[in-house]
DNA sequence: CTAATAGTGTCTGTTAGACACTATCTA
DNA sequence: TAGATAGTGTCTAACAGACACTATTAG
């Protein structure tokens, strides 16, 4: 029983109504794709920023991104400005932090934003090399510290910096824990020498927060070591995500449930044998 | 000491550039917002959605939503959405899911959308009411519900219903779950009388996850439930959304923490008082 | 030598989960 | 009367967290 084809109040099937649509000439808004890419290095989580060479924040530090193409995911987008904007591909896990679509968040005119993610093992990093919209790029070193707490107002310090450069950008971050609701403001510090761009700090502050939470319950700290590692980098991952110290008794104790030991080649004479694990969700018990 | 305006390539200040800034013709996407509007009513999860009098999908069931004002920014457009197309606004949680940004989701053109998930108490939902877009509306009950499962492959049976109309539309989904990566593929079963529009069976999919995970460590339950609440119908929400009978006792044990009990007005003679409770983050014991 | 890292065992207080008991209301 | 919902107490196995002990390496 052959289906007739849905027909439209103007008679049209949907492949008649294809071929005489003209898109509307309504306004539409630019789109682009924002990367935080995270990396763990020396026992501190760094992130990637690169410096604007034009207008509007000129000479900000921005988060590496770009137009997406007409005919382009963002999932392809977020790999295109990987590929350019750092000179790493290979190897970096990202995944969807949240969509920025204020107004005025870009002065010349309406772009909505979607942030991505990305976290890569800093063995995969080699060297920064700065885009095309960019004069610079560099890493920097993130931090979030409990400035004080007064009467469900919890404020923050936002700190970057980028000690080869001697670079210095901080932010007061405040959350009001209304009922059921929770409002964020952020300001630029005075003592800040450098500022970022748009609403950057925003989605820094956001990008923090999702690690934290997520790492507890997801495996995304293995995306920030090599695939074959020990229990000590591991552990100071989940430390610098956490911000506190773990009793190392303990943490090995749970991560077994996730982790495989790897067989080693050999014993190499007189120096130490570390063991090396590899990420297994199965690896219940046991090995 | 006064700063220099800085100055780009072309001898600019960004004042100045602003002022002669002409947007570039690069073709742009349209940007929509979806609205997944959640509620629970009579023990099940239930979903709006309307029906689609226009091409592309005409006849199809797809989420409420529509494009996004150059004048306005995300959440406003939601909460427009949301006025137009169902008639209540007050009382709606919302937050964002997802944006889709495939190159091909609709066939007229480039649009790109954000999914936002709504939840709100069943009390708070009058009649549905068909939009502009739509020469329907109604609440679909929603489960998930296994399928079979062979070696590293789930399969689920996404269903969705509204008896009122005789409606049915049903899904397969699967995931694969490969080392450190999931992927998941969805398709319409044959038995399916109704469809989804666009690629609202995978906005769905996730916003059935979020649900499940998300109410074990966050407050999303309490805006599935009135402002004051039984037990009883604060379990019920938590056994939807987790899909599994939770013990009474435990329950309650652990529920305490977030609740405060609500003075009663009085004993109306022979009639069973019920306590009552309201959200309270900060009950950590006690009462 | 000391300091730092690696690997493991043990004790305790807390909690998740299973289950039992009682009371009240509806059909 | 049976069956559903409400409210609470108890027991146990599992686990998180604190801490102690040992071994190996770099400086």
């Amino acid at each position: 029983m052959e289906q007739q084809p849905l027909r439209d109040k103007r008679g049209l099937t949907e492949e008649e109504y294809l071929a005489q649509y003209k898109p509307s000439a309504y306004e539409r808004p630019s789109v682009t794709v924002d990367i935080l890419l995270f990396t763990i290095q020396d026992g501190q989580l760094k992130l990637l920023l690169v410096r604007r060479k034009n207008h509007p924040y000129l000479g900000c530090w921005a988060l590496p991104g770009g137009f997406v193409d007409i005919h382009e995911s963002l999932d392809a987008a977020v790999c295109r400005e990987l590929a350019e904007e750092t000179n790493l591909a290979s190897d970096v896990y990202f995944e969807q932090l949240y969509t920025f679509g204020d107004v005025d968040r870009d002065p010349r005119m309406r772009v909505i934003t979607c942030a991505y993610l990305g976290l890569t093992p800093a063995s995969n990093i080699r060297q920064t090399q700065a885009g095309d919209d960019a004069q610079d790029a560099a890493w920097f070193t993130v931090e979030k510290t409990m400035a004080y707490q007064a009467d469900g107002v919890n404020c923050w310090l936002l700190t970057l910096r980028c000690p080869e450069k001697g670079l210095h950008i901080q932010y007061a971050v405040k959350d009001h824990a209304e009922e059921l609701r929770k409002v964020t403001d952020i300001a630029l510090c005075p003592s800040s020498q450098e500022k970022l761009a748009f609403d950057h700090a925003r989605s820094i502050d956001m990008a923090l927060q999702r690690l934290r939470n997520k790492v507890s319950y997801a495996p995304i700290a293995f995306r920030l070591v090599p695939r074959q590692f020990t229990l000590g980098q591991l552990q100071k991952v989940y430390e610098v995500l956490l911000g506190e110290k773990l009793d190392r008794a303990n943490f090995r104790k749970t991560v077994r449930r996730m982790v495989r030991q790897v067989e080693q080649p050999a014993a190499p004479k007189g120096r130490r044998q570390v063991m090396l694990f590899r990420y297994d969700p199965l690896a219940q018990a046991g090995n």
